[in-house]
DNA sequence: AAAACTATGGTTAGCGG
DNA sequence: GCCGCTAACCATAGTTT
């Protein structure tokens, strides 16, 4: 219950960048901080035309990704380059 | 009645979110925003224990990549668990 | 648990060197 | 090209619903 106008929240405060040690906490952080990293790299294929592939493992091993155009083509081309790298 | 000091910079400006017409103007930015997006990233894993592998291509095609604890131990998670899927 | 909210910390566009 | 600077935009911690 809001008890004053002056201020409703406190917004957003500085964390320590450390692990977070609550679980519940550590999750939540995750699930915001994972949108907020697939959505830069939205951002950075549409301002630059940059291919992007993400994979994410959330602290419950849980596997995410982000890719574009997929995280298919982004990997075999990493993968090649390397392959190509490794026949030097 | 004295004139107010001139704003020495614009700050950050709004951009409309489209390709970066002008080609050098669009390499500044991807340098800058590949180094945020790369920050992010590092974050998550600090923060939440994620694991996280990033592969970005450049406007020029040229790879760079981000990985904790390594590119290659998310990359061979991720095709493992492929490889699994496809399996069943 | 998830979604909405909002103030504030953090990212970055535009310049200058 | 990279680095530093400043101001304004944006992401998100803390909170409520």
């Amino acid at each position: 219950m809001m008890m004053s106008k002056k201020k409703e929240t406190m917004g957003r405060q500085r964390i320590p960048m450390v692990r977070i040690k609550k679980e519940t906490h550590r999750q939540v952080t995750f699930s915001k901080r994972r949108a907020g990293l697939f959505k830069k790299a939205s951002e950075l294929c549409t301002l630059c035309g940059a291919e992007v592939g993400i994979i994410v493992y959330s602290p419950a091993k849980k596997p995410f990704s982000f890719g574009h155009p997929s995280v298919e083509s982004v990997l075999d081309r990493y993968l090649e380059t390397l392959q190509r790298a490794a026949a030097c």
